[in-house]
RNA sequence: GGGCGCGUAGCUCAGUUGGUUAGAGCAUGCGCUUGAUAAGCGCAGGGUCGGAGGUUCGAAUCCUCCCGCGCCCA
C-alpha cells in the first residue's frame, strides 16, 4: 500500500462548518430562520411555568438610525435576557420607544420650512406621529439584526393611547395626593415668534449689548451703593436681589464722595471702567453681606443681598444683579431665598404694567430709555458697548429673552417625597456600586419638576385653569373623565375639543364662574418615560412591577432612574427596579493626539450600528461588547474590532476542530462513561467545569469581559494549544471505534455543547450555527437550551496531577525549541526526550503516566530518567527508530508485520482490526 | 467652575485584606509544520502601573495635589 493511500485510512477531521464566518451575509438567514419558527414565541411558552425574570426596557428615541452606542445598551440587555432564559427563567424582553418631544417636532417642523407656520397643531401632531412610526420600524429592524430577541411586534410605545391613558392616570394620582402645583419659571422666550423654544431652538451668535455698571443705594446708609453690572438693562425693572459669593473677598472702596461695594479683584477693572479713581477702605468676605438691604435705584422696592455659588470675577462687579424672573442661575438661587420668579414682559416682550414707567414700551427699545433713565438719577456709574455671544431665535434670527412664564410643577419635597426616595435608593442594587452616591447627589440637589413643556408634540397636561379668575383647577376627578376618553380616542381630543365638550359644566370652585380654560401645555418627556413601570410593568400581564433590572448609560442618573424613581415613589411607594446597571459612553482615539474622545465629536467615524454589523457581523459586535469593561469609557476602533474580529476566528476555529473530529461520532451510540474515560479527556471535562462555573459566577455579576476572556483563553490555551494538539495523533490514527478515541470524541462533544450554551449569549448566531452542527443535540435551538452547570465534573485532584506534566510539557516545549533552532529537529515527533524530575513524588508521579507522556510531549519516545538534581530537566535528542508512514511517529517496530512493512505496530492493528 | 467616575505592555483585560522579578490573550518578530492550511504549534522582545509628593520595612494597591478623558450640572 501507498504512502497517500494509508492517508486515506486515516480519520482525518471532515467537516461543513466552514472556517470563514461570512456574518454579514450568514446572520440575515438565520434571523429569516428563527422568524419562520417563531423562536421567541417558541421560548416563551417553553418557560410558561418558570420563575419570573424581568429586564425592564429603558425606551430609546424613535428617530434615526440606531448608533453605535444605542447598540451597545441594547445588546448588553440582551445578554442578561438570553443568559437569564438559559438559566432557566422566564424572561420576556418587551422593548419600547419614547415618540414624543422635542427632537422629532423640531425635525418635522425642519422638513416642512417655511409650511410650519401656517400648518395646524392637529396636521403638525399627525406628522410627528408618522414621523416616530417610520424610525420605529427602521429602529426595529436594526435591533433585530444586532441578535436582540424580544417582542418586536408587541412594543410599548409613549404615543399608543393605552400608555397615554398611564400617563394621565399618573398625573390624575399625583393631582389627588397633592403634589402638582403651578409656579413660574424662566425659558427661552421668541418675542416676535411669541413662543417658548427649546435648547435645540436656540442658536448663538455675536450681539451688540449696552453694559452698564449701575449703583443700588444701601438702605438705611448715605452715599454707600452696591455696584452691579449687566448687559441687559431691560431686566432692571425686575431685579429683585444682589447676589456675591460668600467666600469671595469684597471691598468698600472711595469713589469721588462716594463709597462703592465690590469684589477685591476687580477693583482695577472697574475703575478704568468707571473712569474713577478707587481707594479701597475695607475688606471683608461676601458672607457678611448676605441678608443685607439695598434700594432698588428707580422703584420702590428694597433688593437684598443673598448669596449664590454661581457668581464669579470673569467679569462685573462680583456683585450679580439677580432677576429671577429673566435668568436661570437667578432662578434657581431666587428659588432658595424665596423670591418671586418676577418677569414684568409680555408674550410680545413688551413691558406690563408691573414695569412701572416703562409700561407698553418694547424691551429691546426700551433699554436705552432705561439706560438716560439711570443717568438721570445719577445710578449710572459707567457704560459701554459690549459684543458677545448671545441667543437668537432659530427661526426668525431675533435675539430672544428668559422670561418666566407660568409652569406646572411636581413638589419634590411634598410628602416626604425626596427623603423616601433617598431611603428607597439606598436599599437598591447599583451596579456600579457608585450609583448610590450619583443618584442620592442628583435627587439631593434638583429644584421642583418642572413638569410642563410649551411645545406641541406631546401629551396634554389635562389641567384646567378660571378664565375669569385665572386660578388653577386641579382635580383628580376630572383628570380621570379625560383619562377614559383618552383610553377610547387617544389624547389628541385634548386638543380638537373645549373644555366644556370634554368635561360638561364645570364651575370654577374659587370664583363660580363656568368659563374654563384647558392648559395649552404638554408634559416633560421625563415624566412619560418616569411613568413606564405603570405603564408597561404593571399593565402587561407577562411583566412585573418592580422589575429586576434597569441597564442605561450612566446619564440616566440624573434622567430615567430618577424620573422612575420618583413617580413610583409618589404612586407605587417603593422603586420600580430592584437592581440598576449601567454603562458609560463610547470613545474613540483621535491618531494625531492619543487622546480619547466622545464618539460624537469624531467627524467621519462611522456612528451606526449598522455600518459596524456591515463589515464584522452581529456576533462581533456582539463579542465587542463583551470584550470591553462598559462601567467606564468605551473605547472603540478600527484596531480593537479587528483585534476582537482575531479572537471570533480563534474560537471559531477551536470549534470548527472539535465539530469536525465528530464527524463520526453519534453520543447515544458512541458515548464513553466518565468512569472509562481517559485521564486525558476527563482533564478537560474538568477544567471546562471550572469554566462554566467562574463563566456562571461572571454573567451573574454582569461581567461580560469575564466571559470573553475566559472562552478565549480557554480555547486558545486549554484546547487549541493542548487537548486538541495533543490528541491529534489518537484522533487521527487509531481505529474509528478504538475506546482512546471515543473518550476523546465524549469529551469534544461535552465541550462544543457547552462552549456553545456558554456563548450563546453573546454569540447567538455563531452559537446557534455551532449547535446545528453538533450530532445528538437535544434542543433545535441552542437558545431553548439550558446553561451549563458546574460542580459535576470537576476532579482537583486529577487536575494537580495533571498541572506538574503541564510543567514538564513547558520545560520540555523550551529544549524542543533549542534543538529545532539547532537544527536537530523539526517537529516534536522527531525527537525523543528524557525527563528528570525535580524530586521524587514528581518522578513516581511521571512514571504512572507512562505512554501518557509521549501523548502529551507529542513526541516518539519519553522516557523518566534517574533522579539528579533539584531541578526539572528535559534532554531532547532524535527520535530512535523508523517512521510510520502513517502515523508520522518513529518506533523501532516498522515493518513488523509483512503485509505493511512501512507501518508501525499500532497502525496495523488500526489498518487491519477496523473496528 | 462643581458633583460622580475612569487612567496597568501596541490593543483588550487580570492583579485578593499593601508582600517574591506586575500577569493573560491578542498583535509584533523569529522559527517549525503542511493530516485544523486564507489554519495549527513553539520561542522571543515589549510596562517609570497617567504624573509628583506622602504614609509604610515594603505601594499598581492607602492618602494629598496635579494632568488627561467621560457623564451630569453650571
Amino acid at each position: 500500500m501507498s504512502q497517500t493511500n494509508y492517508k486515506d485510512t486515516l480519520n482525518l477531521p471532515q467537516t461543513q462548518f466552514p472556517m470563514k464566518a461570512n456574518l454579514p451575509q450568514r446572520e440575515p438567514v438565520m434571523l429569516t430562520q428563527w422568524e419562520a419558527g417563531k423562536l421567541y414565541e417558541q421560548i416563551q411558552a417553553a418557560r410558561k411555568e418558570a420563575p419570573l425574570f424581568v429586564l425592564h426596557d429603558g425606551p430609546p428615541f424613535a428617530n434615526g438610525d440606531v448608533h453605535i452606542g444605542t447598540a451597545l445598551n441594547k445588546i448588553l440587555k440582551d445578554i442578561i435576557v438570553k443568559y437569564k432564559t438559559m438559566q432557566g427563567f422566564r424572561a420576556p424582553y418587551v422593548p419600547g420607544w419614547d415618540c414624543h418631544g422635542q427632537p422629532i417636532e423640531f425635525k418635522v417642523k425642519k422638513e416642512l420650512g417655511e409650511k410650519a407656520k401656517t400648518i395646524s397643531q392637529a396636521e403638525l401632531r399627525k406628522l410627528c406621529r408618522d414621523y416616530a412610526a417610520k424610525y420605529i420600524d427602521i429602529q426595529r429592524k436594526q435591533f433585530k439584526r444586532c441578535g436582540v430577541f424580544g417582542d418586536w411586534e408587541h412594543p410599548y410605545l409613549t404615543m399608543s393611547p393605552e400608555y397615554e391613558a398611564e400617563i394621565i392616570g399618573t398625573l390624575a394620582d399625583m393631582v389627588g395626593d397633592g403634589y402638582v402645583y403651578r409656579g413660574k419659571k424662566p425659558v427661552h422666550w421668541c418675542a416676535t415668534c411669541r413662543t417658548a423654544l427649546a435648547e435645540a431652538e436656540v442658536e448663538y451668535a455675536d450681539h451688540l449689548s449696552h453694559s452698564v455698571f449701575v449703583k443700588f443705594p444701601l438702605k438705611d446708609l448715605k452715599n454707600e451703593f452696591a455696584l452691579i453690572w449687566t448687559t441687559t438693562p431691560w431686566t432692571l425693572p425686575a431685579n429683585l436681589a444682589i447676589a456675591v459669593k460668600s467666600d469671595l473677598t469684597y471691598v468698600r472702596v472711595k469713589a469721588g464722595n462716594e463709597t462703592w461695594l465690590l469684589a477685591e479683584g476687580l477693583v482695577e477693572q472697574v475703575g478704568k471702567a468707571c473712569g474713577v479713581e478707587l481707594a479701597v477702605i475695607e475688606k471683608f468676605p461676601g458672607s457678611k453681606l448676605e441678608g443685607i438691604k439695598t434700594r432698588h435705584p428707580f422703584i420702590d422696592r428694597d433688593s437684598p443681598f443673598i448669596l449664590s455659588p454661581h457668581v464669579t470675577l470673569e467679569q462685573g462687579t462680583g456683585l450679580v444683579h439677580t432677576a429671577p424672573g429673566h435668568g436661570a442661575e437667578d432662578y434657581e438661587i431666587g428659588q432658595k431665598y424665596g423670591l418671586d420668579a418676577l418677569a414684568p414682559v409680555d408674550d410680545g416682550g413688551v413691558f406690563t404694567a408691573d414695569a412701572g414707567q416703562f409700561a407698553g414700551q418694547f424691551i429691546f427699545k426700551a433699554n436705552k430709555a432705561i439706560v438716560e433713565h439711570l443717568r438721570t438719577l445719577g445710578a449710572l456709574a459707567g457704560s459701554a458697548d459690549l459684543t458677545h455671544s448671545y441667543p437668537h431665535c432659530w427661526r426668525c434670527k431675533n435675539p430672544v429673552i428668559f422670561r418666566a412664564v407660568e409652569q406646572w410643577f411636581i413638589a419634590l419635597d411634598h410628602n416626604g417625597l425626596r427623603q423616601s426616595a433617598l431611603t428607597e435608593a439606598k436599599s437598591v442594587n447599583w451596579v456600579p456600586s457608585w450609583g448610590a452616591n450619583r443618584i442620592s447627589g442628583t435627587i439631593e440637589q434638583r429644584p421642583d419638576w418642572c413638569i410642563s413643556r410649551q411645545r406641541a408634540w406631546g401629551v396634554p397636561l389635562p389641567f384646567l385653569q378660571c378664565g375669569d379668575c385665572k386660578k388653577p383647577l386641579l382635580s383628580r376627578e376630572l383628570i380621570l373623565k379625560f383619562r377614559e376618553k383618552v383610553v377610547k380616542d387617544g389624547v389628541d381630543i385634548w386638543f380638537e375639543r373645549s373644555a366644556q365638550e370634554l368635561f360638561g359644566e364645570v364651575k370654577c370652585p374659587a370664583c363660580g364662574s363656568g368659563k374654563l380654560e384647558k392648559s395649552p401645555d404638554i408634559v416633560d418627556v421625563w415624566f412619560e418615560s418616569g411613568v413606564s413601570h405603570r405603564a408597561v410593568l404593571k399593565q402587561r400581564e407577562e411583566l412585573a412591577h418592580p422589575a429586576d433590572v434597569y441597564l442605561e448609560g450612566s446619564d440616566q442618573h440624573r434622567g430615567w432612574f430618577q424620573s422612575s424613581l420618583m413617580t413610583a415613589m409618589a404612586t407605587e411607594k417603593h422603586a420600580p427596579f430592584k437592581t440598576v446597571v449601567t454603562h458609560g459612553f463610547l470613545v474613540v482615539r483621535v491618531e494625531e493626539t492619543g487622546k480619547k474622545q466622545k464618539i460624537s465629536k469624531s467627524a467621519g467615524r462611522p456612528a451606526n450600528a449598522e455600518d459596524y454589523i456591515n463589515k464584522y457581523g452581529g456576533d462581533v459586535l456582539r463579542l465587542w461588547i463583551s470584550s470591553e469593561d462598559y462601567q467606564g469609557d468605551i473605547p472603540l476602533s478600527d484596531e480593537i474590532f479587528e483585534g476582537v474580529s482575531d479572537t471570533y476566528r480563534k474560537i471559531r476555529n477551536t470549534l470548527r476542530i472539535l465539530l469536525a473530529n465528530l464527524y463520526d461520532f453519534e453520543p447515544a451510540k458512541d458515548a464513553v462513561p466518565v468512569g472509562k474515560m481517559a485521564e486525558i479527556d476527563r482533564w478537560l471535562l474538568s477544567r471546562l467545569d471550572a469554566l462554566v462555573g467562574d463563566l456562571t459566577e461572571a454573567y451573574e455579576r454582569f461581567e461580560f469581559r469575564r466571559v470573553y476572556h475566559g472562552v478565549n483563553a480557554f480555547c486558545a490555551v486549554e484546547l487549541s494549544s493542548f487537548y486538541v494538539d495533543v490528541t491529534k495523533d489518537l484522533m487521527y490514527t487509531l481505529a474509528p471505534s478504538s475506546p482512546g478515541r471515543r473518550s476523546a470524541q465524549t469529551a469534544m462533544h461535552a465541550t462544543v455543547a457547552t462552549l456553545a450554551k456558554l456563548l450563546a449569549p453573546i454569540m447567538p448566531f455563531t452559537a446557534e450555527e455551532v449547535w446545528s452542527f453538533l450530532p445528538g443535540r437535544a434542543t433545535d435551538s441552542v437558545h431553548l437550551a439550558s446553561f451549563p452547570k458546574a460542580g459535576v465534573a470537576r476532579d482537583s485532584e486529577l487536575e494537580a496531577r495533571w498541572a506538574k506534566l503541564l510543567d514538564v510539557r513547558r520545560v520540555a516545549a523550551l529544549e524542543l525549541e533549542k534543538a529545532r533552532q539547532a537544527g536537530t529537529i523539526g517537529k516534536s515527533l522527531e525527537a525523543q526526550v528524557e525527563i528528570r524530575a525535580d524530586n521524587a513524588a514528581t518522578q513516581q508521579l511521571l512514571e504512572k503516566f507512562g505512554p501518557v507522556l509521549e501523548t502529551v510531549l507529542i513526541v516518539s519516545q519519553a522516557k523518566v530518567g534517574q533522579l539528579t538534581g533539584t531541578d526539572l530537566q528535559v534532554m531532547v535528542a532524535p527520535a530512535a527508530g523508523q517512521k510510520c508512514s502513517r502515523c508520522w511517529r518513529y518506533t523501532s517496530d516498522i515493518g513488523a508485520t509483512e503485509a505493511h512493512p512501512q507501518l508501525c505496530g499500532r497502525c496495523v492493528d488500526a489498518v487491519t482490526q477496523k473496528i
